[in-house]
DNA sequence: TTCGTCATGTAATGGGTTACATGATTAC
DNA sequence: GTAATCATGTAACCCATTACATGACGAA
């Protein structure tokens, strides 16, 4: 999650830990927020994994090497070729959780990064959960609404219609994609 | 979290183990799910802190109680009187924590059950988070909207008319509780 | 010189999920 | 008798958060 988020915005310039905060934020803040206690030991991890390197404007941390001791100046992350390649396998992926609520979110972020079809598979899975949540809520209204209390009764009421106006949007995201990029156009 | 929720949901009434998920599921479906494997050890802690008994027909097992192994049937939980002490505890409880995204629709849900003044400062504190999240995200449309592309802006748009929504959504809530219950009608 | 904000980082903890395993009951 | 669903439970893991600690730098 917070891996894909900082490989989309890593691919876009090299950034330090704490611009990449911000970025975050402005980008996803209407989502969720992500702390530092969470992004420094993810990018030390991706740094690990060979997917970036640190540069502190003297000396360049690539994966394997010790740790600049005592340092505390600006650290800029930088994507190194395979960290790329990383970014877009994860958005080939497009599975289950693609979809789900946490997640969609980031990946909707770097479609413009993303395969077509791939776009198209996203927004149908994340429609196709929304009405299944969309259906639970309608049976949930129709079976107890009447002996729900006034709470209780505002919250499904509001809860289903925040699901049916993200579908609504769902659906003219898939129209769009579709007239745009019609199936049997690619390949 | 799961917490209040089985704490709520069980003072309405005793339910076994599935129930209590099903009733989960139709509650708070349009915000979270919640699974098996934290409902039960949820439950196991619960009656170990004495807020709860199990019962499955044949013994009822009170915390510090040796468990019935070999069982497979149908336990049944219901609330001790520290159980439904605590769950007032809970519902008093209005901080920072009662408005956050994963929290406020659980602590909505049992409003009934809860203070007036409660409800309020609660209603008010979600209101001014989403208040934040708001100018966050206006700002950063208004900075760098131009720049950003169709699927970020798009991402961004949506996010922004969900928060404005939920914001009127809040307010009117909070006229109505404001109107119901004036300020100083209490103690 | 002190305050705010920029900037990096760790330790402890939290609150869940997934996958798995098992058995009981009901409907066909 | 068998499939679906009801029902309970565990183990391994995941992905983050909070609280804390440190320090650089610019503006008043």
């Amino acid at each position: 999650m917070l891996e894909l988020a900082v490989l989309g915005l890593l691919h876009e310039s090299p950034l330090h830990g704490y611009e990449l905060r911000q970025r975050l934020k402005a980008t996803l803040g209407a989502f969720r927020a992500f702390s530092y206690g969470s992004l420094y030991p993810t990018l030390r991890r991706m740094r690990d994994a060979g997917w970036l390197v640190e540069d502190d404007g003297d000396a360049v941390v690539v994966a394997g090497a010790p740790a600049l001791t005592g340092r505390r100046g600006k650290v800029v992350y930088k994507l190194t070729a395979e960290g790329k390649e990383r970014f877009q396998e994860l958005l080939a992926e497009a599975g289950p959780s693609s979809w789900e609520d946490e997640t969609f979110g980031v990946h909707f972020a770097f479609f413009s990064q993303t395969d077509p079809a791939v776009r198209v598979r996203i927004l149908e899975g994340r429609r196709s959960r929304l009405e299944e949540r969309q259906e639970g809520a309608r049976r949930s209204l129709s079976r107890t609404g009447s002996r729900m209390d006034r709470y209780t009764l505002q919250l499904q009421e509001h809860g289903l219609e925040s699901v049916e106006r993200e579908v609504r949007w769902l659906t003219e995201l898939i129209e769009t994609e579709r007239r745009d990029n019609p199936p049997g156009t690619a390949g």
